[in-house]
RNA sequence: CGGGAAGUAGCGCAGCUUGGUUAGCGCGCCUGGUUUGGGACCAGGAGGCCGCGGGUUCGAAUCCCGCCUUCCCGACCA
Protein backbone atom coordinates (compact mmCIF):
# COMPACT_ATOMS: atom_id res chain seq x y z
CA UNK A 1 0.00 0.00 0.00
CA UNK A 2 1.64 3.30 -1.29
CA UNK A 3 1.65 5.81 1.57
CA UNK A 4 -0.43 8.60 1.12
CA UNK A 5 0.01 12.03 2.14
CA UNK A 6 -1.41 12.45 5.40
CA UNK A 7 -0.81 16.68 5.42
CA UNK A 8 -1.67 19.00 2.99
CA UNK A 9 1.78 19.21 0.36
CA UNK A 10 3.94 22.09 1.13
CA UNK A 11 3.38 23.31 -2.73
CA UNK A 12 -0.28 22.67 -2.65
CA UNK A 13 -0.81 25.37 0.14
CA UNK A 14 2.30 26.00 2.54
CA UNK A 15 0.64 28.19 5.59
CA UNK A 16 -1.70 24.99 5.59
CA UNK A 17 0.70 22.90 5.40
CA UNK A 18 2.44 24.64 8.70
CA UNK A 19 -0.45 23.90 10.44
CA UNK A 20 -0.79 20.34 9.89
CA UNK A 21 2.29 19.67 10.61
CA UNK A 22 2.26 21.87 14.10
CA UNK A 23 -1.94 19.88 15.11
CA UNK A 24 -0.47 16.52 13.63
CA UNK A 25 2.67 16.36 15.28
CA UNK A 26 1.08 17.64 18.54
CA UNK A 27 3.14 20.25 18.84
CA UNK A 28 0.73 22.97 20.21
CA UNK A 29 -3.17 24.22 20.11
CA UNK A 30 -4.91 27.56 20.11
CA UNK A 31 -5.63 28.48 23.37
CA UNK A 32 -8.98 29.90 24.19
CA UNK A 33 -8.25 33.64 23.58
CA UNK A 34 -7.42 34.68 20.42
CA UNK A 35 -3.45 34.57 19.75
CA UNK A 36 -2.86 32.35 22.70
CA UNK A 37 -0.95 28.59 22.28
CA UNK A 38 -1.13 25.68 24.55
CA UNK A 39 2.50 24.08 23.78
CA UNK A 40 1.71 20.42 23.89
CA UNK A 41 4.26 18.20 25.32
CA UNK A 42 6.52 17.55 22.21
CA UNK A 43 6.60 20.99 20.95
CA UNK A 44 7.54 21.89 24.49
CA UNK A 45 10.36 19.13 24.86
CA UNK A 46 11.26 21.10 21.58
CA UNK A 47 11.41 24.48 23.25
CA UNK A 48 13.07 22.65 26.38
CA UNK A 49 16.29 21.46 23.97
CA UNK A 50 16.14 25.11 22.50
CA UNK A 51 16.53 26.30 26.06
CA UNK A 52 18.86 24.67 27.39
CA UNK A 53 21.48 24.93 24.58
CA UNK A 54 20.99 28.76 24.44
CA UNK A 55 21.18 29.20 27.93
CA UNK A 56 24.63 27.36 28.25
CA UNK A 57 25.77 29.93 25.53
CA UNK A 58 24.59 32.73 27.26
CA UNK A 59 26.07 31.33 30.32
CA UNK A 60 29.37 30.97 28.36
CA UNK A 61 29.00 34.79 27.51
CA UNK A 62 29.39 35.59 30.86
CA UNK A 63 25.37 36.71 31.38
CA UNK A 64 23.79 35.48 34.81
CA UNK A 65 20.40 34.77 35.20
CA UNK A 66 17.77 36.35 37.16
CA UNK A 67 13.78 37.07 37.20
CA UNK A 68 12.23 40.45 36.55
CA UNK A 69 8.24 40.83 37.11
CA UNK A 70 5.21 39.94 35.10
CA UNK A 71 3.41 43.70 35.52
CA UNK A 72 5.12 47.10 34.72
CA UNK A 73 3.58 50.52 35.97
CA UNK A 74 2.65 51.78 32.93
CA UNK A 75 5.21 55.02 33.79
CA UNK A 76 7.88 53.06 33.25
CA UNK A 77 6.79 52.67 29.67
CA UNK A 78 7.03 55.85 28.88
CA UNK A 79 9.87 57.22 30.12
CA UNK A 80 11.44 56.20 26.98
CA UNK A 81 9.81 57.77 23.81
CA UNK A 82 10.24 56.11 20.76
CA UNK A 83 10.06 52.59 23.16
CA UNK A 84 6.58 53.65 24.40
CA UNK A 85 5.65 55.34 21.10
CA UNK A 86 7.12 51.27 19.37
CA UNK A 87 4.95 49.25 22.24
CA UNK A 88 1.66 51.16 22.54
CA UNK A 89 -0.81 49.38 20.44
CA UNK A 90 0.40 45.85 20.80
CA UNK A 91 0.27 46.53 24.86
CA UNK A 92 -2.22 44.46 27.53
CA UNK A 93 -2.76 46.98 30.50
CA UNK A 94 -5.00 46.26 33.67
CA UNK A 95 -6.54 48.80 34.56
CA UNK A 96 -8.53 47.24 37.02
CA UNK A 97 -7.64 44.84 39.73
CA UNK A 98 -8.54 43.46 44.04
CA UNK A 99 -11.94 44.84 42.34
CA UNK A 100 -11.09 48.27 42.00
CA UNK A 101 -9.96 50.59 39.16
CA UNK A 102 -6.18 51.08 39.64
CA UNK A 103 -4.77 54.16 40.33
CA UNK A 104 -1.83 54.11 37.59
CA UNK A 105 -2.55 51.14 35.12
CA UNK A 106 -0.51 48.25 34.76
CA UNK A 107 0.97 46.65 31.88
CA UNK A 108 1.61 43.17 31.40
CA UNK A 109 5.22 43.24 29.88
CA UNK A 110 6.16 43.04 25.92
CA UNK A 111 9.84 43.49 27.04
CA UNK A 112 11.79 44.19 29.82
CA UNK A 113 14.22 47.29 29.26
CA UNK A 114 11.95 49.27 31.56
CA UNK A 115 11.89 47.01 34.71
CA UNK A 116 15.41 45.95 34.76
CA UNK A 117 16.61 49.82 33.89
CA UNK A 118 15.35 50.55 36.79
CA UNK A 119 16.83 48.32 38.85
CA UNK A 120 20.48 48.53 37.23
CA UNK A 121 20.25 51.87 38.34
CA UNK A 122 19.69 50.58 41.73
CA UNK A 123 22.44 48.07 41.21
CA UNK A 124 25.25 49.41 39.40
CA UNK A 125 27.34 52.13 41.66
CA UNK A 126 31.31 52.05 40.16
CA UNK A 127 32.87 51.14 37.17
CA UNK A 128 33.62 47.85 39.03
CA UNK A 129 29.96 46.96 38.86
CA UNK A 130 30.57 46.47 34.86
CA UNK A 131 29.56 45.11 33.18
CA UNK A 132 26.47 43.97 34.59
CA UNK A 133 25.52 40.96 32.45
CA UNK A 134 21.46 39.66 32.77
CA UNK A 135 19.45 37.49 31.24
CA UNK A 136 16.07 36.06 32.14
CA UNK A 137 13.44 34.04 30.86
CA UNK A 138 10.14 34.41 31.03
CA UNK A 139 7.18 35.11 28.78
CA UNK A 140 5.99 38.48 27.48
CA UNK A 141 2.71 39.85 25.74
CA UNK A 142 2.42 41.53 22.51
CA UNK A 143 -1.20 42.14 21.04
CA UNK A 144 -1.54 40.54 17.90
CA UNK A 145 -3.72 41.19 15.46
CA UNK A 146 -2.97 38.22 13.24
CA UNK A 147 -1.59 35.32 15.06
CA UNK A 148 -0.19 32.07 14.35
CA UNK A 149 1.04 29.47 16.35
CA UNK A 150 4.76 29.69 17.44
CA UNK A 151 5.45 32.47 14.75
CA UNK A 152 3.61 35.06 16.38
CA UNK A 153 1.13 34.91 19.56
CA UNK A 154 0.17 37.07 21.76
CA UNK A 155 1.58 35.14 24.66
CA UNK A 156 5.29 33.77 23.84
CA UNK A 157 8.35 32.66 25.63
CA UNK A 158 11.76 33.58 25.47
CA UNK A 159 15.30 34.77 26.63
CA UNK A 160 15.94 38.30 27.07
CA UNK A 161 19.61 39.51 27.56
CA UNK A 162 20.20 43.21 29.60
CA UNK A 163 23.38 44.33 29.86
CA UNK A 164 24.62 47.34 30.79
CA UNK A 165 28.34 48.70 30.10
CA UNK A 166 31.19 51.58 31.25
CA UNK A 167 32.16 52.31 27.00
CA UNK A 168 29.85 52.52 23.90
CA UNK A 169 32.60 49.90 22.45
CA UNK A 170 32.07 47.80 25.73
CA UNK A 171 28.53 47.81 24.63
CA UNK A 172 28.42 47.14 20.96
CA UNK A 173 31.23 44.51 21.25
CA UNK A 174 29.32 42.23 24.04
CA UNK A 175 26.17 42.96 21.71
CA UNK A 176 28.09 41.11 18.72
CA UNK A 177 29.89 38.52 20.58
CA UNK A 178 25.89 37.43 21.87
CA UNK A 179 24.60 37.74 18.30
CA UNK A 180 27.64 35.59 16.58
CA UNK A 181 29.12 32.77 19.69
CA UNK A 182 25.26 32.69 21.14
CA UNK A 183 22.52 33.35 18.45
CA UNK A 184 24.48 32.52 15.20
CA UNK A 185 26.49 29.62 16.78
CA UNK A 186 23.24 27.99 18.03
CA UNK A 187 20.81 28.60 14.79
CA UNK A 188 24.12 26.84 12.57
CA UNK A 189 25.21 24.23 14.87
CA UNK A 190 22.21 22.99 16.55
CA UNK A 191 18.75 24.45 14.36
CA UNK A 192 21.00 23.68 11.30
CA UNK A 193 19.95 26.58 9.43
CA UNK A 194 21.71 29.29 7.53
CA UNK A 195 21.67 32.46 8.54
CA UNK A 196 22.00 36.41 6.76
CA UNK A 197 23.54 38.76 9.68
CA UNK A 198 23.23 42.37 9.31
CA UNK A 199 21.84 44.94 10.57
CA UNK A 200 18.05 46.36 10.62
CA UNK A 201 17.32 49.46 8.63
CA UNK A 202 16.05 52.25 11.01
CA UNK A 203 12.63 51.82 9.80
CA UNK A 204 12.87 48.21 10.74
CA UNK A 205 15.02 48.87 14.20
CA UNK A 206 13.88 47.85 17.64
CA UNK A 207 11.89 50.83 19.45
CA UNK A 208 14.34 52.34 21.53
CA UNK A 209 17.70 51.38 20.06
CA UNK A 210 20.38 52.70 18.36
CA UNK A 211 21.46 49.60 16.31
CA UNK A 212 19.99 46.38 15.63
CA UNK A 213 21.25 42.99 14.60
CA UNK A 214 19.46 40.42 13.38
CA UNK A 215 19.33 36.26 11.80
CA UNK A 216 17.61 36.26 8.93
CA UNK A 217 17.05 32.84 7.74
CA UNK A 218 15.00 31.30 4.89
CA UNK A 219 12.20 29.23 5.05
CA UNK A 220 11.19 26.10 2.64
CA UNK A 221 8.74 28.47 0.91
CA UNK A 222 11.70 31.05 -0.14
CA UNK A 223 9.97 33.73 3.03
CA UNK A 224 12.52 35.54 5.71
CA UNK A 225 12.28 34.85 9.02
CA UNK A 226 14.38 37.24 11.75
CA UNK A 227 15.23 34.65 14.34
CA UNK A 228 17.16 36.37 17.24
CA UNK A 229 18.26 39.83 17.56
CA UNK A 230 20.86 41.89 19.75
CA UNK A 231 20.19 45.50 20.06
CA UNK A 232 22.65 48.11 21.05
CA UNK A 233 20.25 51.19 23.01
CA UNK A 234 23.08 53.24 23.39
CA UNK A 235 22.24 55.60 26.71
CA UNK A 236 18.60 56.14 25.70
CA UNK A 237 17.82 53.80 28.29
CA UNK A 238 20.40 54.58 30.85
CA UNK A 239 18.92 58.26 30.32
CA UNK A 240 15.32 57.37 30.89
CA UNK A 241 16.23 55.11 34.11
CA UNK A 242 19.36 56.94 35.47
CA UNK A 243 21.62 54.14 35.14
CA UNK A 244 24.73 56.23 36.16
CA UNK A 245 27.93 54.79 37.43
CA UNK A 246 31.35 56.46 39.20
CA UNK A 247 34.27 56.37 36.86
CA UNK A 248 37.72 55.11 38.30
CA UNK A 249 38.46 58.94 38.19
CA UNK A 250 35.76 59.57 40.53
CA UNK A 251 33.26 61.30 37.98
CA UNK A 252 29.87 60.28 37.33
CA UNK A 253 28.92 58.60 33.84
CA UNK A 254 25.85 57.06 31.97
CA UNK A 255 26.24 53.96 30.96
CA UNK A 256 25.37 52.17 27.58
CA UNK A 257 23.18 49.53 27.56
CA UNK A 258 22.22 46.27 25.11
CA UNK A 259 18.98 43.87 24.91
CA UNK A 260 19.06 40.53 22.96
CA UNK A 261 15.99 38.31 22.52
CA UNK A 262 15.02 34.54 20.83
CA UNK A 263 11.64 33.54 21.32
CA UNK A 264 9.57 30.23 21.00
CA UNK A 265 9.11 31.65 17.32
CA UNK A 266 12.12 29.33 16.43
CA UNK A 267 10.33 26.40 16.88
CA UNK A 268 8.25 27.74 13.93
CA UNK A 269 11.41 28.46 12.24
CA UNK A 270 12.67 24.99 12.86
CA UNK A 271 9.54 23.51 11.46
CA UNK A 272 9.15 25.50 8.59
CA UNK A 273 13.25 25.77 7.47
CA UNK A 274 13.85 21.88 7.58
CA UNK A 275 9.93 20.24 7.22
CA UNK A 276 9.12 18.46 4.43
CA UNK A 277 5.46 16.95 2.58
CA UNK A 278 5.72 13.51 5.18
CA UNK A 279 5.89 16.42 8.10
CA UNK A 280 8.58 17.80 10.69
CA UNK A 281 12.32 17.08 10.00
CA UNK A 282 14.68 17.65 13.15
CA UNK A 283 17.80 17.78 13.33
CA UNK A 284 19.53 15.66 15.60
CA UNK A 285 21.05 18.22 18.04
CA UNK A 286 17.88 19.82 18.49
CA UNK A 287 15.50 16.40 18.28
CA UNK A 288 13.97 15.65 22.36
CA UNK A 289 14.09 11.90 20.36
CA UNK A 290 17.23 11.22 18.11
CA UNK A 291 15.98 7.64 17.16
CA UNK A 292 13.24 5.03 17.35
CA UNK A 293 13.40 1.65 17.81
CA UNK A 294 10.53 0.01 16.58
CA UNK A 295 9.68 -3.70 16.91
CA UNK A 296 8.24 -4.51 13.54
CA UNK A 297 6.00 -7.34 14.93
CA UNK A 298 4.85 -7.44 18.77
CA UNK A 299 6.94 -10.80 19.22
CA UNK A 300 8.95 -11.54 22.13
CA UNK A 301 12.17 -12.21 20.33
CA UNK A 302 11.80 -9.21 18.43
CA UNK A 303 11.46 -7.37 21.48
CA UNK A 304 14.09 -8.64 23.50
CA UNK A 305 16.23 -7.69 20.71
CA UNK A 306 14.83 -4.16 20.13
CA UNK A 307 15.41 -3.73 24.33
CA UNK A 308 18.76 -4.69 23.84
CA UNK A 309 19.29 -2.32 21.12
CA UNK A 310 17.91 0.81 22.84
CA UNK A 311 19.90 -0.08 25.54
CA UNK A 312 22.69 0.05 23.89
CA UNK A 313 22.25 3.57 22.00
CA UNK A 314 20.96 4.82 25.70
CA UNK A 315 24.53 3.66 26.90
CA UNK A 316 25.89 5.66 23.66
CA UNK A 317 24.30 8.79 24.96
CA UNK A 318 21.64 8.67 21.79
CA UNK A 319 17.88 9.83 23.13
CA UNK A 320 15.95 7.14 21.35
CA UNK A 321 12.68 5.38 22.88
CA UNK A 322 11.34 2.25 21.69
CA UNK A 323 8.10 1.46 19.60
CA UNK A 324 7.06 -2.19 20.53
CA UNK A 325 4.74 -3.71 17.88
CA UNK A 326 1.15 -2.49 18.70
CA UNK A 327 -0.54 -1.82 15.83
CA UNK A 328 0.22 -1.28 12.14
CA UNK A 329 3.67 -1.27 11.05
CA UNK A 330 3.09 1.76 8.04
CA UNK A 331 1.05 3.47 10.93
CA UNK A 332 3.73 3.81 13.37
CA UNK A 333 6.34 4.60 10.89
CA UNK A 334 4.18 7.23 9.62
CA UNK A 335 3.70 8.69 13.17
CA UNK A 336 6.97 8.92 13.69
CA UNK A 337 8.00 10.81 10.35
CA UNK A 338 5.57 13.58 11.00
CA UNK A 339 7.07 13.97 14.24
CA UNK A 340 10.68 14.75 12.84
CA UNK A 341 12.37 11.99 14.72
CA UNK A 342 15.98 11.76 12.83
CA UNK A 343 16.87 7.99 13.04
CA UNK A 344 14.34 5.23 12.56
CA UNK A 345 15.43 1.46 13.81
CA UNK A 346 13.64 -1.05 12.23
CA UNK A 347 13.92 -4.49 13.33
CA UNK A 348 11.92 -7.71 12.60
CA UNK A 349 12.01 -11.15 12.43
CA UNK A 350 13.49 -11.10 8.92
CA UNK A 351 16.68 -8.27 9.86
CA UNK A 352 16.81 -10.62 13.06
CA UNK A 353 17.68 -14.20 11.29
CA UNK A 354 20.49 -12.17 9.31
CA UNK A 355 21.52 -10.37 12.37
CA UNK A 356 20.98 -6.80 11.07
CA UNK A 357 18.66 -3.99 11.80
CA UNK A 358 17.21 -1.61 9.39
CA UNK A 359 18.10 1.83 10.37
CA UNK A 360 16.63 4.62 7.66
CA UNK A 361 17.16 7.95 7.97
CA UNK A 362 14.21 10.76 8.02
CA UNK A 363 16.01 13.60 6.32
CA UNK A 364 16.44 11.79 3.11
CA UNK A 365 15.16 8.64 3.51
CA UNK A 366 18.12 6.89 2.76
CA UNK A 367 18.26 3.41 4.16
CA UNK A 368 20.99 1.13 5.91
CA UNK A 369 21.58 -2.39 7.15
CA UNK A 370 23.61 -2.61 9.92
CA UNK A 371 24.66 -5.41 12.42
CA UNK A 372 22.87 -5.16 15.22
CA UNK A 373 26.35 -5.10 17.77
CA UNK A 374 26.86 -1.97 15.26
CA UNK A 375 24.10 -0.17 15.90
CA UNK A 376 25.24 1.52 18.96
CA UNK A 377 28.97 2.74 17.03
CA UNK A 378 27.04 3.65 14.07
CA UNK A 379 23.99 5.85 15.23
CA UNK A 380 25.88 8.59 16.82
CA UNK A 381 27.94 8.96 13.78
CA UNK A 382 25.15 9.02 11.69
CA UNK A 383 23.10 11.56 14.05
CA UNK A 384 26.25 14.13 13.26
CA UNK A 385 26.22 12.94 9.89
CA UNK A 386 22.75 14.35 9.19
CA UNK A 387 23.19 17.11 11.33
CA UNK A 388 26.01 18.15 8.99
CA UNK A 389 23.83 17.42 5.71
CA UNK A 390 20.42 18.84 7.11
CA UNK A 391 22.63 22.12 7.52
CA UNK A 392 24.04 21.78 3.99
CA UNK A 393 21.57 21.58 2.39
CA UNK A 394 19.30 24.16 4.13
CA UNK A 395 22.70 26.49 3.06
CA UNK A 396 22.33 25.35 -0.65
CA UNK A 397 18.67 25.98 -1.18
CA UNK A 398 19.26 29.32 0.55
CA UNK A 399 21.68 30.16 -2.20
CA UNK A 400 19.88 28.56 -4.95
CA UNK A 401 16.96 31.25 -3.86
CA UNK A 402 19.27 34.39 -3.32
CA UNK A 403 19.81 36.37 -6.42
CA UNK A 404 22.31 39.72 -6.61
CA UNK A 405 20.06 41.97 -8.95
CA UNK A 406 21.06 45.38 -9.92
CA UNK A 407 17.23 47.39 -9.72
CA UNK A 408 14.60 47.72 -7.39
CA UNK A 409 12.07 46.01 -10.08
CA UNK A 410 14.03 42.96 -10.34
CA UNK A 411 14.21 42.83 -6.33
CA UNK A 412 10.79 42.87 -6.95
CA UNK A 413 10.61 40.22 -9.13
CA UNK A 414 13.06 37.53 -7.31
CA UNK A 415 11.83 38.52 -3.91
CA UNK A 416 8.46 36.38 -4.84
CA UNK A 417 10.14 33.55 -4.24
CA UNK A 418 13.42 34.10 -2.27
CA UNK A 419 15.86 36.73 -1.39
CA UNK A 420 17.05 39.42 -3.43
CA UNK A 421 20.00 41.22 -2.80
CA UNK A 422 20.70 44.71 -3.61
CA UNK A 423 23.00 47.79 -3.39
CA UNK A 424 21.79 49.57 -0.29
CA UNK A 425 22.86 53.05 -2.00
CA UNK A 426 19.52 52.71 -4.42
CA UNK A 427 17.68 52.32 -1.60
CA UNK A 428 15.62 55.35 -0.06
CA UNK A 429 12.43 56.33 1.41
CA UNK A 430 10.40 55.84 -1.82
CA UNK A 431 12.38 52.65 -3.10
CA UNK A 432 11.68 51.21 0.05
CA UNK A 433 7.66 52.54 0.34
CA UNK A 434 7.37 50.76 -2.73
CA UNK A 435 9.16 47.09 -1.43
CA UNK A 436 6.96 47.69 1.18
CA UNK A 437 3.82 48.32 -0.65
CA UNK A 438 4.88 44.98 -2.98
CA UNK A 439 4.93 42.99 0.68
CA UNK A 440 8.54 42.82 0.89
CA UNK A 441 10.79 44.36 3.71
CA UNK A 442 14.21 45.08 3.97
CA UNK A 443 15.62 42.00 6.16
CA UNK A 444 19.39 43.53 6.89
CA UNK A 445 21.73 45.35 5.70
CA UNK A 446 25.24 43.87 5.63
CA UNK A 447 28.99 44.06 4.15
CA UNK A 448 29.69 42.90 0.69
CA UNK A 449 31.29 40.36 2.78
CA UNK A 450 28.65 39.18 4.22
CA UNK A 451 29.86 40.74 7.82
CA UNK A 452 27.99 43.07 10.07
CA UNK A 453 28.21 46.82 9.58
CA UNK A 454 28.46 48.95 12.37
CA UNK A 455 25.85 51.34 11.13
CA UNK A 456 23.68 51.62 7.63
CA UNK A 457 26.20 54.90 7.04
CA UNK A 458 28.85 52.40 5.88
CA UNK A 459 29.76 53.08 2.38
CA UNK A 460 29.44 49.64 -0.10
CA UNK A 461 26.65 47.97 1.87
CA UNK A 462 24.07 45.39 0.56
CA UNK A 463 20.43 45.03 1.39
CA UNK A 464 18.77 41.79 1.68
CA UNK A 465 14.79 41.73 0.54
CA UNK A 466 12.63 39.26 0.80
CA UNK A 467 8.99 38.70 1.99
CA UNK A 468 8.87 37.62 5.37
CA UNK A 469 7.16 36.27 8.65
C1' C B 1 -7.99 46.97 12.91
C1' G B 2 -10.08 46.89 7.26
C1' G B 3 -11.77 43.20 3.17
C1' G B 4 -13.31 37.96 2.35
C1' A B 5 -14.70 32.84 4.09
C1' A B 6 -16.15 29.74 7.99
C1' G B 7 -17.77 27.62 13.06
C1' U B 8 -22.52 20.88 13.56
C1' A B 9 -18.69 14.42 18.01
C1' G B 10 -11.33 14.63 18.96
C1' C B 11 -10.43 15.84 13.29
C1' G B 12 -12.70 16.55 8.30
C1' C B 13 -17.50 17.43 6.55
C1' A B 14 -23.19 16.85 5.01
C1' G B 15 -27.87 18.81 6.60
C1' C B 16 -29.65 25.15 6.44
C1' U B 17 -31.98 27.53 0.39
C1' U B 18 -37.94 25.66 1.48
C1' G B 19 -38.05 25.82 10.12
C1' G B 20 -41.29 20.09 11.96
C1' U B 21 -40.77 13.99 15.84
C1' U B 22 -34.69 9.85 17.45
C1' A B 23 -29.08 15.42 13.67
C1' G B 24 -26.06 12.19 9.88
C1' C B 25 -21.36 10.46 7.26
C1' G B 26 -15.83 9.45 6.93
C1' C B 27 -11.53 9.20 9.97
C1' G B 28 -10.15 8.74 15.01
C1' C B 29 -11.60 6.61 20.02
C1' C B 30 -13.47 2.06 23.23
C1' U B 31 -14.48 -3.64 23.40
C1' G B 32 -13.64 -8.48 21.15
C1' G B 33 -11.30 -11.14 17.29
C1' U B 34 -8.09 -11.67 13.02
C1' U B 35 -3.65 -8.84 11.80
C1' U B 36 1.42 -6.31 11.81
C1' G B 37 8.24 -5.31 6.70
C1' G B 38 4.84 1.84 4.47
C1' G B 39 -1.53 5.07 7.33
C1' A B 40 -4.85 -3.21 8.20
C1' C B 41 -9.80 -5.76 8.49
C1' C B 42 -14.51 -7.64 10.63
C1' A B 43 -18.23 -7.15 14.38
C1' G B 44 -20.17 -4.40 18.32
C1' G B 45 -20.05 0.37 21.06
C1' A B 46 -19.29 5.29 23.33
C1' G B 47 -19.28 10.19 22.14
C1' G B 48 -23.39 16.48 20.31
C1' C B 49 -26.11 23.04 25.13
C1' C B 50 -25.48 22.23 16.09
C1' G B 51 -19.53 28.57 18.74
C1' C B 52 -22.04 32.05 22.66
C1' G B 53 -26.14 35.42 23.77
C1' G B 54 -30.66 37.51 22.34
C1' G B 55 -34.92 37.74 18.92
C1' U B 56 -38.92 35.81 15.41
C1' U B 57 -42.15 31.33 15.81
C1' C B 58 -46.80 26.66 18.34
C1' G B 59 -41.80 24.82 17.01
C1' A B 60 -34.86 27.01 15.26
C1' A B 61 -28.75 23.48 13.53
C1' U B 62 -31.99 25.90 9.77
C1' C B 63 -34.65 32.71 9.64
C1' C B 64 -32.94 37.82 12.00
C1' C B 65 -29.47 40.82 15.29
C1' G B 66 -25.11 41.15 18.41
C1' C B 67 -20.67 38.99 20.19
C1' C B 68 -16.60 35.32 20.29
C1' U B 69 -13.22 32.17 17.68
C1' U B 70 -10.61 30.23 13.34
C1' C B 71 -8.62 30.61 8.25
C1' C B 72 -7.09 33.71 3.83
C1' C B 73 -5.57 38.81 2.03
C1' G B 74 -3.77 43.75 3.83
C1' A B 75 -1.66 47.38 7.74
C1' C B 76 1.59 46.06 12.77
C1' C B 77 5.24 42.89 14.95
C1' A B 78 10.05 38.33 18.24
Amino acid sequence: MASQSVLTPQAEDFPRWYQDVVAKAEMADNGPVRGTMVIRPYGYAIWERIQSEIDARIKDAGAQNAYFPLFIPQSYLSKEAEHVEGFSPELAVVTHAGGEELAEPIVVRPTSETVIGEFMAKWIQSYRDLPLLLNQWANVVRWELRPRLFLRSSEFLWQEGHTAHATQEDASDYAMKIHLEVYNDFLNKVLAVPTFLGIKSTRERFAGATNTMTCEGMMRDGKALQMATSHELGQNFAKAFDIYYQSEEGQAALCYTTSWGSSTRLVGGLIMAHGDDNGLVLPPHVAPTQAVVIAVRDEPEVNAACEKIVASLKAAGVRVVLDRGRGSFGRRVTDWEIKGVPLRIEVGPRDLAQGIVTVVRRDNSEKVALGIDAVSDEAPILLETIQRELFQSALDRRDANTCDVASVPEAINVAQTGFARLSWDLIGPSEEAELNNQGLTIRCLQRMDGSIPASELENDLLCIIAKAY
